[in-house]
DNA sequence: CAGAATCCCATTCGATACTG
DNA sequence: CAGTATCGAATGGGATTCTG
């Protein structure tokens, strides 16, 4: 039983006041952002977690799990409806990482180098919604557009200049984009492949308002190269 | 010679296309953020790097430096005035993770259990005062203020809610802060330590306009606390 | 299924010593 | 000064096993 043993904080790696030396003790660790990024969108169990992060093992999980409750960004709840079903979920500081993902990801889309065709988890996907978002191309459309991705379901709502995700029933959206996998929407939202091929080889499917998911497909951009 | 083994890029922990997982491949071991944040305000000497971050050793730093040098966030190169001067240098990419490391500081701040008391560099604090400046308390004043803190020189400019800084001959400034240490000049800035206390107990001088001077240090606050 | 405990190997780290 | 080389110690992570 060493559960108790690292209420204080997880490691002290560095001997700086720097908020940014501060914050990479917090998350700094292997995995612990992408534990955080996979939660981003609501309660997760453990075996949620296992699926969306393709390489880890569960002894790390576990223990990035307990680094992250014992550094506050995340809580152990059992919940409420079903005893016996535990989750994770953020704290409010937890969700007030966002930000910074997001900020993390624009960084790194600026490279060149990066391998679009990994794995994705559907969560990965409609975070990225929200990062490339490009409000300018939103202006005047106020919409509701499903998903299903990979079996999970998110609403995604387009008002003045925001863009709320959530997970929930995708048919209330006027338009629902249906994929086996996130690369598949991927392809569509930043490699400007075309629904009809991604209808015809990947799987893509699409209902409602067909052109509204075309000009949603058509609101986001990856940032410009810099290297 | 195996600095030549790592020109693809270095890690390959996660496989994961999302952004954020990309860029924890160039920037997630630890130490890396650091040395970019080092780099942030110029070009420095592998010592100057040693002796800035607490308790790195010259092996990981060496290490550090060849991957991010492979990974296109830096070059070295060798001073043009001074043959035989190697100095680190950001490439244009690395300058722009500078967002990055404001989003972090901005988060880890919003933690209590943050210890303002560890050595801070220079280049740290310098940085701080672009993530924590707060543009409505500067309406109205443009002005230069000159920092020596530790042996450094910097000079900062307020200029309609921007905040430039970069190194420079300190005696530009309208006003001067000169410390023998950051944390000096923290204590004054985020813990409302007085002037007047810092002067008598920590070695703070304050040149030129000491009222302009005191309005500056009023512009910067830390987010709340959420955790 | 959700983890905890154990085992064991690979990597990494830090200290020290060494080199151009 | 700017690293490189080496080595022992610490840590990390995967696989497996065990429990409720």
């Amino acid at each position: 039983m060493k559960l108790l043993k690292d209420t204080t904080l997880h490691g002290r790696w560095y001997d700086d006041a720097c908020g940014t030396a501060f914050g990479l003790e917090l998350i700094g660790e292997r995995w612990s952002l992408l534990v955080v990024r996979e939660l981003m969108l609501g309660p997760r169990r453990f075996s949620d977690l296992r699926a969306s992060l393709p390489s880890i093992s569960a002894k790390v999980l576990t223990e990035r799990l307990a680094g992250l409750e014992a550094n506050g960004l995340l809580r152990r709840t059992t919940l409420a409806a079903l005893a016996s079903v535990q989750v994770y979920e953020l704290t409010q500081w937890g969700y007030a990482a966002e930000p910074l993902l997001q900020e993390l990801g624009r960084w790194a889309a600026m490279s060149s180098g990066h391998d679009p065709l990994l794995p994705l988890s559907p969560v990965s996907l409609m975070l990225s919604l929200r990062t490339m978002f490009d409000p300018e191309k939103a202006v005047g459309l106020e919409a509701r557009i499903g998903f299903i991705v990979a079996g999970e379901e998110f609403l995604v709502e387009t008002a003045e200049g925001r863009l709320p995700v959530r997970r929930g029933s995708s048919d209330l959206g006027e338009a629902v984009f249906i994929a086996p996998a996130a690369p598949v929407l991927a392809a569509l939202l930043y490699a400007d492949v075309s629904v009809e091929e991604l209808e015809l080889d990947a799987g893509l499917e699409i209902r409602g308002d067909r052109g509204l998911a075309q000009r949603f497909a058509a609101m986001f951009e990856l940032p410009p190269k810099l290297a």
